[in-house]
DNA sequence: GATTTCCTCCCGAGAGGACA
DNA sequence: TGTCCTCTCGGGAGGAAATC
C-alpha cells in the first residue's frame, strides 16, 4: 500500500524525521525547526531531482523524533544519519563531516584541535576490528559539538590566537613564524615555561567548557582592540562570531561524552517510551506495549521482563516504587549492576522529559488513527 | 601524497501566492 | 483562516584542481 501524506499528522515542532521503506528500512534521515512544514515540501511539489522523486516513491511511513531546539535536532540528524547511513542521504555520511567538537588534546604541551566524535559505541568497533585505545593526543578534554563548522573554526582560531596556544602537531626545534607574528607563546624554544604554558592552556579549556561569558567578553575586548587599530574588517568579523555565539543554545542532551549505556524509560498508562543512549548518544526510540494482565508493580514487572538477561549500564524511569529493591532483584537475577535513577532536575531529567514529549506524540497519533479509522 | 582552494550541487528554511 | 504549492536563497558537503 502506498504511503499517503497528511501534513496534519505531524507537528510544527523541531525535530527529525526517519522516512522508511515497506521493510521498515530507513532511507532518509532529515531534521528541520517545523517538521509539518518540512514534510510537507518533500510531498506537494513536483521534484526535478530524480533522487528526491524516487526517495518520495518509496516511503511507506515517517517515524519523527521531537526534540527541545533546533540544535539538538542538528546533533541528532548528524548522530542518525551516521549510525543508519540512509541510502538517499549524501551529506553527513562521511565520519569526519558534519558537526565536531573542539578538543584540548592530552599532551604534555596541550594543543586545540578539532576533534570528530566515532558514532559506532565501543561494541560495534571491537566488532568492526577497529578499536584501539586512544592516543594520547585524543585523550584530551572536549567541548561541543558545534552545529556550524565556521563558527567551530573560527572558535578555534580566535581561542588559539588569544591565548597564544601552540598548533604544531609535533614540537619543533626552533620557533617558527607564528612565534615572530605573535600567534604562539613559542613554549618549543622557551619563551615561556612549561608550567605556564600549560596554566595558560588549562585557562583556554576553562573558557571554552562553561564559561560563555567570559568568552563573550574576551572576544568583545579583542573586537575594540581591532576597532581602535583601524583594523574594521577583523571586528566586524568578531562580531559576527558574537552574535553566532550568543545564538547558540547553551544545552543539548542528544550527544554527550559518556563512557556508559543509558536507557530511559517513560511509562505511561499502558505503554512504555524507551529512548536508547548509547555512550551519551541518542539512538532510537522504542514505542513498548505494557502486559494488561500484570496487576501491581507494572514497570518493575516490565523491567524484569526486558532486562532481566542484557541491558545497559543505567535505568532512568519516570516511576518506580522501590528502586532499590528493584537493582538488588536485577543484580540477583542477571548477576550485574544496573543503577536505577528517577530523576527530579537536571540532564537525566530532561531525557525523560523529551521522552515524555514524543511519548504524548505518539499516544495522540494513535488515537487519530482509531479516530479516523472509526469514521 | 597531503593539504588547500575553488566551485558546483544539494539540502533545508521560509516567504509568499493560490485556493478551498 | 488554514492548507497547499512554488520559488528563492544561504550555507554546507564534496569533488576537482592547484599547490606544496
Amino acid at each position: 500500500m502506498s504511503f499517503r501524506f497528511q501534513a496534519s499528522d505531524y507537528p510544527e515542532q523541531p525535530g527529525c524525521y526517519l522516512m522508511k521503506d515497506t521493510e521498515q528500512r530507513i532511507l532518509y534521515v532529515g531534521k528541520s525547526k517545523n517538521l509539518r512544514n518540512r514534510l510537507r515540501s518533500y510531498f506537494y511539489q513536483k521534484h526535478k531531482r530524480r533522487r528526491l522523486a524516487e526517495l518520495v516513491v518509496n516511503i511507506r511511513s515517517i517515524e519523527v523524533i521531537l526534540v527541545n531546539n533546533e540544535s539538538e535536532s542538528l546533533v541528532l540528524e548528524n548522530n542518525l544519519i551516521k549510525i543508519h547511513k540512509p541510502p538517499y542521504n549524501r551529506a553527513l555520511k562521511r565520519d569526519n563531516s558534519g558537526y565536531a567538537y573542539l578538543q584540548m588534546t592530552g599532551e604534555p604541551l596541550p594543543r586545540l584541535d578539532v576533534y570528530y566524535r566515532d558514532r559506532r559505541t565501543t561494541q560495534e568497533r571491537e566488532q568492526a576490528g577497529a578499536f584501539l585505545p586512544e592516543r594520547k593526543e585524543e585523550q584530551g578534554q572536549r567541548f561541543g559539538p558545534f552545529v556550524s563548522s565556521r563558527f567551530q573554526y573560527a572558535m578555534l582560531d580566535f581561542v588559539t590566537d588569544h591565548y597564544r596556544l601552540r598548533t604544531c602537531t609535533s614540537l619543533p626545534k626552533r620557533a617558527c613564524l607564528l612565534y615572530h607574528i605573535g600567534k604562539c607563546s613559542g613554549v618549543c624554544e622557551g619563551w615561556i615555561s612549561e608550567a605556564d604554558y600549560q596554566e595558560t592552556a588549562r585557562q583556554a579549556s576553562e573558557m571554552l567548557s562553561h564559561r560563555r561569558d567570559h568568552l563573550l567578553t574576551a572576544m568583545h575586548e579583542k573586537m575594540t582592540h581591532y576597532a581602535e587599530r583601524l583594523e574594521f574588517e577583523k571586528a566586524q568579523n568578531m562580531l559576527h562570531h558574537i552574535r553566532v555565539l550568543e545564538r547558540i543554545p547553551t544545552k543539548q542532551i542528544v550527544d554527550r561524552e559518556t563512557g556508559w549505556n543509558q536507557d530511559v524509560l517513560y511509562f505511561g498508562e499502558r505503554d512504555v517510551l524507551i529512548a536508547r543512549v548509547q555512550e551519551g548518544m541518542l539512538r532510537d526510540f522504542r514505542f513498548v506495549a505494557m502486559d494488561p494482565s500484570v496487576g501491581s508493580d507494572p514497570e518493575e514487572q516490565f523491567i524484569l521482563s526486558q532486562y532481566e538477561q542484557e541491558g545497559p549500564d543505567e535505568l532512568i524511569v519516570n516511576r518506580m516504587k522501590d528502586p532499590v529493591q528493584m537493582r538488588k532483584l536485577l543484580r540477583t537475577r542477571s548477576r550485574r549492576s544496573v543503577a536505577i535513577t528517577v530523576p527530579k532536575r537536571g540532564l537525566k531529567a530532561d531525557l525523560l522529559q523529551l521522552c515524555k514529549a514524543n511519548y504524548e506524540y505518539r499516544i495522540a497519533q494513535r488515537e487519530a488513527a482509531v479516530a479516523a479509522n472509526q469514521n
